[in-house]
DNA sequence: AAAGTTACTTACTTATAAGTAAGTTTGGCG
DNA sequence: CGCCAAACTTACTTATAAGTAAGTAACTTT
């Protein structure tokens, strides 16, 4: 019937990433998915067994793209300074762009309701996310970019959580916030 | 037949705040509160028309809570460090012992699947804190505790940041994180 | 003591959710 | 050409959600 039959399983995915992303996994169903692309729910079944199946893909997607880009920030051989603006710049569309958040957010908010499945793939994102940004904090100290004097580790995770909130607030207070806390970050570090 | 009448609506109001910044306002159901309470869905309709009303209810308390604590903090009439300490000990709480969020993390999450009532109570909480913050840090940058060289306003909304992430993070990462990340921003205060 | 008000319960409605089973169309292949 | 599997649809089930209407027990006021 329909022409494009091979790409409905990705455009089954890039809804629910927007939607995950966008309203959290309680926050969207699958007639949300199915309406606008005018197709049925037991589509999305055929594709993804579970709704848990379905955001579990969805976050095991989002840790590819991830892997995929800092491996790229990494092979550019470029300073830490440019990883992190690299870094920052992909938060900064994802918020004001995609208006959408981290999927770690949306995984934390509602941990207690949500299938083991999820939580699982969201705990590795999270020590993905760290461990690469650790990385990037550690090699910018080393080369004299960045300046703190704590482990790597908690800048890292000072980082990131400064990050998180600020999608957060952004939403909330509009999206000037989201400069006003990356410059913030880059000012805390000595940039 | 029971005994505590007059109680009832502060013991809603109390578990609904729980779940709502527990969950989300998609996380939880009016079973989730009167079930455990022996009570039925309807007398929660009693007290509060619809769950918006509910939500929107407990925003407001958390507002007034924060205004009494605020304003304790400010009557206390110590430094800008020990306000700051106060509130920091306060998220503390809320996210290691309460196991919850600041309810803005839950509204901005799933902000297009709610009621305006609530979205609007957020708004206003939002506001609340980043005057608060912003007040305590222009005083502690007079008084000469704090250390930044931006606006207090931006001091503010990235130390609120970092804190909203540092409440997810530490679900999905582990308790740590918290004092991590509030030993970072002190650090970055110059404390 | 009668009438009204508060604080509920019972029983229901309506809507929407995830998920399933069985049937149908379409393109590729022997 | 006929068969088969992939990719769906139709039609359904089951569960749960928010919300409502009408009734009732207990306290309060006149």
């Amino acid at each position: 019937m329909s022409v494009p039959r091979t790409s409905t399983r990705e455009h089954i995915l890039k809804r629910a990433t927007m939607l995950f992303q966008g309203r959290g996994y309680n926050g969207f169903s699958f007639k949300d998915i199915s309406a606008p692309m005018g197709i049925r729910n037991a589509a999305i079944h055929y594709h993804f067994r579970t709704k848990s199946d379905l955001c579990s893909a969805v976050i095991a997607r989002y840790r590819d793209l991830l892997k995929s880009e800092t491996g790229d920030f990494m092979k550019h051989g470029g300073s830490a300074k440019s990883q992190l603006d690299a870094y920052l710049a992909f938060i900064r569309h994802e918020i004001l762009d995609a208006r959408c958040m981290c999927p770690l957010t949306n995984v934390a908010v509602a941990l207690d309701t949500l299938p083991g499945e999820v939580r699982a793939q969201a705990t590795m994102l999270s020590h993905d996310l760290l461990a690469y940004l650790t990385r990037v904090m550690e090699l910018g100290r080393e080369q004299g970019e960045f300046q703190f004097n704590c482990a790597a580790e908690q800048k890292a995770l000072s980082v990131k959580a400064t990050l998180q909130g600020a999608g957060q607030l952004a939403r909330l207070m509009g999206p000037q916030v989201v400069d006003q806390v990356i410059d913030q970050i880059r000012c805390d570090l000595g940039l």
